[in-house]
Order: C-alpha cells, then structure tokens, then sequence
DNA sequence: GTCTATAGGAAGATAGAC
DNA sequence: GTCTATCTTCCTATAGAC
C-alpha cells in the first residue's frame, strides 16, 4: 500500500496494540490481532519491530505516560486552598479516572506481571514503576510547596506509600466494583496523609 | 495406570497447575503442563475438570488459602505486648511472606487479571479479594481484642486499607526489588494504623 | 476409567514474489 | 518496502481403541 515511514508505522502500531489490549486483554493483543486493528497486513509487524517483546516494551512505557497526562489533568484542575480538600480531591480524581477508564488500569496490571514472567521484559516492568514512583514524588513536592507545608517523613517514603494505598485500592475495586467502600478508604488516607503534614518551621 | 478416584486426580491437577504456575508463570500453565507436571496423559484433564476455566477457578481459591495460611502462621507468631512492635511485626511478616515467596504472590496477580479478562471467570476474582479482605478483618479484629484498644473508624475501612497497602506495595516491590525502600513505607504504614487506634472509653 | 492419537485452530516469525 | 503464503510450534478439546 502507501508508503510510510517506519516511525510512523511503530506509532500507529503501538496506538494499535493499546486499543486491543484495552478492549480485549493483553494475552489477547497477538500480532495478528495488532495489525489487523493497525488495518496492516501480518508481515509488516516484523520489519516495524524485531519481536513482539520489543513492541510489549515501547507500549508499556508509552501507556503510562498517557496515563500519567490524563491524570496529572484531572488532578490538578481542583481550585481549593484547605489542604485537607485539596489532598481528598486529587486522590478521587485519581480513583475517578480508574473508574472512569477501568481497562486501561487493568492493562497497566497485566503489563505488569507479563514484563514479570518474562526475562527479556524484567527491567520493563521495573522501569513502568520507577516512573509511576518519580512522577507522583514530583506531584507530591509540588502539592507540599504549593500549600506552603512540608512532610514529617521523606518526600520519597510517603510518595511510596501513597502510591502503593491507591494501586492495590485500585485492583481490588477492579476486582470487587465497589466504589462507595473504596471512596472511604481513599478518605481515610487523605487523614493519615495530613498527619504527615507540618507548617514549616521558619 | 493406577486407578484414583476422580476428586483425587482434581487435587492432583491442582497442586500441579499451582507448582508450574509458580514456576513458570500463569500463561505458561497449559493443560499439557500440568498434566504434565502432575504425571498424568494430557487426555485426563477434561475428564477430571469440564474445561480450563474450571479449573482456573479452583486454582485461584486453593492458592488463596493457602497463602493465608502460611501468613497467618508467620503474622501471629511474634510476642509483644507493645503495639507499635505488634502492628510492625505483622506488618513486616507479610512482607517477608512475599519477599520468600515472591513467584506464588505473582500467581495472585497474574489469577486477577486473568480471571478480570474472562467474563466466565469473573466473579473469581471477586470471589478472591472478598476472601482476602474478609480474612484481614478478621485478623484485625483479633489483634484488636488481643491488645485491649479499638479503631477510631469502622473495622471494614482500616482493613481495607491496610490491605490496599500491602497489595500495592508487595506488588511495586516485585517490579522494583528494593526491600529496603519498602521497609519503610512498611514503618510508615504501622505509625498510620497506630493514629486509628484509641483505648476504649469505659 | 484410561490413554493415544488427532482434530481444528491460533500463535510468533520468516521466505520469497512483487 | 510491501505483502502473501507458509513454517513450526503450541493450544484446548475430543474421538475412539483398550
């Protein structure tokens, strides 16, 4: 057909593959089913990437940084300066967009223990969370100086373990579907949160 | 070969899916592996289990138990009258559970997903954290009474919670690895439980 | 009930015509 | 570079001999 670079083809590959595996799983995201959703023919795969792995690897880092945007969007378009409100409401914009997009989590998931499983993918999957850890330390710092606070505990500690609470509060809503119990859940870490939180001392 | 009754082969079957499980990941658990594996001719799966998912489903509920068994044993095994030693202590225990027994606790993940993605399948994976959750609270509870003090919000929430937290973080820590690191969101998480405990008015 | 053999399909990857 | 056709392997499930 058309001539088209092959950066572009990677693109609309890997936009491609995300679709499939956001509708119908990633064990289902074959080369076949890939391609056919790119409108490519099967061969064109192998002369855009050399394996399937290499793919797996370039779609996992390009679905987290989308999510990354999409959430940083909903995160910060709160306008509140009590930081009980302001903490409250960037936790339920994060679970909001769980809810919202609750396929393209459980990719992020399947992702993740597919990289796992797999030697040549290991350092992927830890690249996927050194990301979502870095990121969410740099919203962290940014919320603290905003509001004119600091932490009790290192910026680095707490940024992990807030992550960690809405990750696993994440799958297990994926699992259970109940979002009026894991909305008080995601209330009760915003309190112990603001009990790490001290007005500087100068 | 040999007869065995037919709930013998289940078992059998079974206790094979979750070794290559374990071993070799969920998506490499074939009928031919774990027939395999459990010495069996690949014609025996279908006339012990109707088909995969069915046994999918059983997998996923033994291996739940199981693991909260041999967490169970570690958790309550430590003697201390100090609850912040108690809290870290089991806090810490499951940690080690899962730092031990890093391939079973992949299975867990790789069985929600894969359960999430399978409409036949998909309230076992909700049947699995209904089960998990429900176990934690129980243990919150007993270790409540155990130490004389009660919760300032309802059991249900701060099991959940607690809960959230420790999937998340097992699950960042085996993409990541970094024990050390973990071992401090783990001291951080138990000073957060301590701040929800209050001795009882009367 | 037990097991071999095979059906029937789909996977990743590639050879070779254009 | 593009695409068809195919190689090889592996899957779940079953038919049918013993």
């Amino acid at each position: 057909m058309t001539r088209m670079s092959a950066a572009d083809r990677r693109e609309k590959l890997v936009a491609a593959a995300i679709r499939v595996m956001t509708r119908d799983g990633v064990a289902k995201a074959t080369t076949r089913a890939i391609a056919g959703e790119a409108g490519m023919p099967l061969g064109v795969f192998h002369y855009a990437f050399r394996s399937k792995a290499e793919l797996m690897a370039v779609v996992t880092q390009t679905i987290a940084q989308q999510s990354k945007a999409e959430i940083d969007a909903v995160t910060l378009s709160g306008t509140t300066d009590d930081p009980f409100d302001l903490v409250v409401g960037g936790l339920c914009a994060y679970f909001e967009h769980v809810v919202a997009h609750s396929d393209e989590h459980l990719v992020t998931y399947e992702l993740t223990t597919t990289a796992l499983r797999d030697t040549e993918l290991e350092q992927v999957a830890k690249r996927q969370y050194d990301y979502y850890l870095e990121e969410n330390e740099k919203l962290l710092s940014a919320v603290a100086e905003l509001m004119g606070f600091e932490f009790t505990e290192p910026i680095p500690v707490v940024s992990r373990y807030v992550f960690s609470v809405m990750d696993g509060l994440a799958l297990n809503w994926l699992a259970r579907g109940d979002e009026e119990e894991a909305r008080k859940v995601i209330e009760l870490t915003a309190r112990t949160i603001l009990g790490l939180v001290r007005r500087p001392a100068a």
